[in-house]
DNA sequence: CTGTTAGCGCATTCAG
DNA sequence: CTGAATGCGCTAACAG
């Protein structure tokens, strides 16, 4: 156990060098003994201490992700996706949860610096400004999917949807289903969430095309979690007119929505239409199964881990002299049952 | 940029110990150049340089995690735990998916032995055995939750559910509310999975108690995933008399079993209730929102850091002397609306 | 092809 | 209280 190099180089009768070479398959070294080398190290069971290795190359094959929440399934989609791509290349990966505060995301990023990361990957990070800050001072690339900061400009290096277009997609989906009076859930309407906002945008751009005036009232706040669409429900059930369809800003809100609907005796979708956002692994289950703008996650995850492979190896030579790259993804439309199959899109008061 | 405590040394012209022991608040130094060094340290944006620590101390303040999806709700809410109380204790989680291969799993392993993590936590290893061929090699303790292998008795450092009683409840629940035909839908029958036939073996006792006889034919299999609810419900739908209630290994498989069930026209809870295992976290926004029993998914995280850092100190001293740590944790019946409000319980053919 | 020598950045003796 | 010296395990010149 603990076994060295230098122990391995005492019982093969050779320097701690050889055994160095003969281990990375060094082209300095005879096959001969790199052969017997080789078989010794693991009849002693002998492990490389990668910390002793990266202390002398600089690099640790590791980068930290950092999430809100784990628990939420777009997060675990998107990891899985960076996991994929990341053992393909022989990485690790350090998760971080941020829980959805500065601090926390402070701190992670300075704990990632410590453990000399790589790079860093961080999902949906809400203050993104806090990694501007950072970035010079961690020296590894940080890649941010779906940033939700706008106030900063544009990121470095981000991967993201075309939200406008997602929810263009969602809206023109319901006008051509023959809906005409289609609410809009937002998400987190925090400070910097661009995200929801973008794809109200295209919302609304839908809905003129089709020469319906968007209406404010039916546009109502929610927070990206199910608790968020049934109230947002209650709020649209208290309006005069029901609205026929609800584009909400991702399946969590939509289920929460669904769920205070089906409380209160409507069903969807003859009475109320539903899209979501993100295709959840679970949005096919529910009943009725939800149409929602699908989202790559683990595309995303894998092409974010791409790109900082290829930032960290640039960082080698050109000291920081790549520009910007901006991975725009598309989305699409998964048409289910929460939309279709309706005869009577007429607007309805509730209960009636 | 890259700033050691060496540089650190120089501009504030003591030796590179003393800046060492600033930074480590050792007693060993007066609070004067103590804190001079201390405030010179961050103005030079210094970052500790964990890999060199580490080699020196031989803990790296890290743990490593594996399982078998992070895709799993299940899985994610029991990491979320692990990592609360990790970084409660400035502990960093390395993650790994090991995608349910034994290679993957093993070389897992590996990779963390070479990293040096000071404990691994290992969730539903379904190849436990290959973590005791391991464990003497990675001469830092492994705890597993919810361990899948029989095969080798009781792992010594386990966390588990009791899965008997869970099962228990469940049928018992259903006994109670009437239902006399119930069926099963397992979980992975795969080699060395035990936590769906003891929850098998709960329900049936359920049933003895209650005077039913349990009967082979209601005893179908499933895969854990909503497919293979899916298919259960097929089959069962297949058989001359269906039941008129259904326990299910996990929430996934219910959610597709009642998806199926939706598609061929019959009604959840009336003419068939359904319940689950593991309540994640959409189990109530489903349609009929979903009985089941619920794990206590964050807390078993919790509960494995917290061993996993007590074997941790204990090793130092005792070397190994540590007997077995068996937590048992206690799951709890979750009542919803699956089951609940039917007036006919008498059983009834597909469609009739 | 192989051995010798130097560090990587830090903690930790041991002297002062 | 502080500095000088040593070594953690490994890679990478530099000589042979």
């Amino acid at each position: 156990m603990r076994v060295s190099i230098k122990d391995i180089a005492r019982t093969a009768g050779v320097s701690h060098s050889t055994v160095s070479r003969a281990l990375n398959d060094s082209s300095l070294i005879s096959d001969a003994t790199k052969d017997r080398i080789k078989c010794l190290a693991d009849e002693m069971g002998y492990s490389p201490n990668t910390l002793a290795r990266s202390l002398v190359t600089r690099y640790t094959n590791t980068v930290g992700v950092v999430v809100t929440t784990i628990t939420d399934p777009f997060m675990s989609e998107v990891v899985q996706g960076i996991q994929t791509t990341a053992d393909e290349y022989d990485y690790t990966v350090i998760l971080c949860s941020s829980e959805e505060t500065p601090e926390r995301e402070m701190a992670a990023v300075e704990m990632l610096r410590s453990k000399r990361v790589d790079g860093v990957i961080c999902i949906a990070s809400r203050i993104g400004a806090v990694y501007l800050e950072h970035q010079e001072r961690i020296d590894a690339p940080v890649v941010i999917i779906n940033n939700h900061n706008e106030r900063m400009g544009r990121y470095p290096h981000t991967i993201s949807v075309d939200n406008h277009h997602g929810g263009y997609l969602a809206a023109r989906h319901l006008v051509q289903q023959g809906d005409r009076r289609i609410a809009y859930v937002s998400g987190p309407v925090a400070v910097n969430h661009s995200s929801s906002r973008d794809r109200l945008g295209g919302y609304r751009q839908a809905l003129m095309e089709a020469g319906i005036e968007p209406e404010p009232a039916l546009v109502v706040e929610g927070n990206g979690c199910p608790d968020g669409g049934e109230r947002a429900f209650r709020h649209l059930a208290a309006l005069d007119e029901l609205p026929t369809a609800v584009f909400c800003y991702n399946d969590m809100t939509a289920m929460g929505l669904m769920h205070a609907a089906g409380r209160t005796g409507l069903s969807v979708p003859e009475d109320l239409a539903v899209v979501g956002y993100d295709d959840i692994p679970l949005a096919s289950y529910l009943s009725p199964p939800l149409t929602t703008v699908s989202q790559p996650k683990a595309e995303m995850g894998q092409e974010a881990m791409r790109m900082t492979l290829s930032l960290m190896s640039e960082e080698g030579v050109s000291e920081e002299m790549s520009g910007t790259s901006e991975a725009l993804v598309q989305c699409r439309l998964v048409t289910r049952a929460s939309t279709v199959g309706r005869q009577d899109k007429s607007p309805r008061a509730v209960g009636g």
